[in-house]
DNA sequence: AAATTTGTTCTATTAATTATAGAACAGTTT
DNA sequence: AAACTGTTCTATAATTAATAGAACAAATTT
């Protein structure tokens, strides 16, 4: 899985650490039982600190992604039933996301299909 | 527009007031050549600070969503030509919320039934 | 068994962000 | 003329982000 990180964009390095990992998992390149690299690790193979790296893995187990197990590593987490909560949660980020694309002039075909294209590179779980 | 502003939300207020404006414009609720209300006005309506609305309109007009004129106000900017610098923006947005709810078991399927069904509250431009 | 590695926890510092507040300015609108 | 507009300035407070180092106890590796 390839992790890039760029200091000076605006969004953080912690989510966008957790970002990449979330699509890493969403194309299959890592799957459940999968374990993650130590945050001492990862932060030396990524040039972070540490703690920006734990960071991230608390977001995604906050998250239902993963679950850290104390003193040993993180680990992806099976598919769990989907709950309305997160199925609300998952609105509320893409609404805003789809609405500036078709105001800033992409048709909703265009949409479709941008989302399509996206789609097509994850695995089903 | 109905605008909620959620002070003890984690996203921060101005980028709430800017997802909604963007969600009201993609409904046609509001259309290019409308003007938005006075920082003052919207900020005391809202019950935020003035500042924290004009951040919010700095933020619309920095990706090309409406005018600000100064002195008079901001105007909601017609449909430009998509750049695929933007396209590529909207891209890295929409990467992430599409991975996510896959990781979280929502299929494919799903997924291009719930964009779908926010396309449809949408207004073609 | 010893050494290393693990996540956790603690203190600490620096810089940036977020939100509020008030005042003043100059141009626009009523 | 009066009211309203966005802009700009200083100011403060709280939070967030990122780094750093140290120490601990449990797990893993050698």
């Amino acid at each position: 899985m390839i992790i890039r990180i760029e200091a000076e964009a605006d969004v953080p390095i912690y989510t966008q650490l957790t970002n990449q990992i979330i699509v890493g998992i969403a194309r299959g390149e890592i799957i459940p039982g999968d374990s993650l690299p130590s945050v001492r690790a990862f932060a030396a193979d990524l040039g972070v600190n540490m703690h920006t790296v734990n960071k991230s893995y608390h977001e995604l187990e906050k998250r239902g992604i993963i679950k850290i197990v104390p003193k040993s590593g993180a680990i992806i987490s099976p598919m769990e039933q989907i709950t309305s909560e997160k199925q609300q949660q998952i609105l509320s980020e893409l609404k805003p996301v789809l609405a500036e694309a078709l105001v800033l002039g992409v048709s909703k075909k265009e949409v479709q299909q941008l989302v399509g294209t996206i789609l097509e590179e994850m695995k089903e779980r």
